[in-house]
DNA sequence: GTCTATAAATGGATAGAC
DNA sequence: GTCTATCCATTTATAGAC
């Protein structure tokens, strides 16, 4: 329906499958079977799309993560919800998660685009280290040292999972995901 | 000297620095003072550029893991080796490991090329894994499950931790890499 | 080995009609 | 909002002289 959420949700596929650099206005003329010059029309510059994509990505996944921390107050099953949507993007096969995407390509990409997923990636460590402090006060997770310290090892492994999950398959990801929860348990 | 290896030096930096799709021949004219169809006569075309860069990456890579192990028999010493192989990619600032700017661009880069960096990431996990293996037998470390479960998390984290640490600072990069040690500490 | 010159394709972007 | 037409820069690559 609305042509402007059309464009970026096919410019966040496209972002998470090829990169930023690596995808273009013909691609996604050719995805919509509209002009170069109709896209233009809604986001007339390619930074001004890879904003939007950005600010669209980090409003779905902190809502996402909002909604399972209101679903249950158990640390175990909000890990398991950030797991999840890990899980979902590694199934969708090709794709990583857009925010590692930026990270990785992060000196070609522009600069507001960059701030916004640098924003995502704190978002989402902040939401781990809360998780991870309220699992060691109930005596349900052990880990050494800071949350916050070990909020970040497991967002960095989140993302490597799912990178390395795309070229080696699923399963070697799923793996990954499953030695994180692993070396949480409290013994 | 040798230009063909000054060529590959410049490329290797230049996709560590910006990824393969977002480096041109035009960049490598500009650093190496000689004009792109200079560049095409030692590399005809991009993609066997991108392939002799990994091989070239693979052989120092694996190479320098050697050393370490050949260095010292003490599985922390082993691993410090491999967590000092990062540092010194992080501490270059805008650098990050050549396999995981390759693996996150997956799908838009050569195949070849692709093959090679999957070939140094399965290499660097089992040899990771042997640190694990022996670190455990000795019983200096402590880990859940699968050694080899267990490297590919570290292999991850270490990935996730170069992108991470170039867009938020090396200190938090060095912080993932220190959290990744206590967590094999044992008990 | 390096150059000039050039090709052919693609990329991001704009003007103006409908 | 979408189109045609067009612009200009960049990209990968080749031919042929020095």
């Amino acid at each position: 329906m609305d042509r402007k959420e059309q464009i970026l949700e096919i410019a966040t596929e496209l972002i998470q499958t090829r990169g930023y650099s690596a995808f273009s206005y013909q691609d996604l003329s050719d995805r919509l079977g509209i002009t170069k010059a109709s896209i233009h029309h809604h986001f007339p510059s390619k930074a001004e799309l890879g904003l939007a994509v950005a600010e669209r990505y980090f409003a779905d996944v902190t809502s996402a993560l909002g909604e399972v921390k209101r679903a249950s107050d158990d640390p175990w099953e909000q890990l398991d919800g950030y797991v999840g949507q890990i899980l979902s993007i590694i199934k969708t096969r090709d794709r990583i998660c857009a925010a590692g995407a930026v990270h990785s390509e992060f000196n070609v990409v522009p600069e507001s685009m960059r701030d916004e997923m640098c924003r995502l990636a704190k978002h989402i460590i902040a939401w781990i280290t809360d998780v991870l402090e309220s699992g060691r006060r109930a005596g349900v997770m052990d880990f050494p040292g800071d949350p916050k310290a070990e909020a970040a090892l497991i967002f960095a492994a989140a993302q490597g999972a799912m990178q390395f999950g795309r070229a080696h398959g699923a399963v070697k990801a799923r793996q990954i995901l499953q030695q994180i929860k692993e070396s949480l348990r409290a013994k």
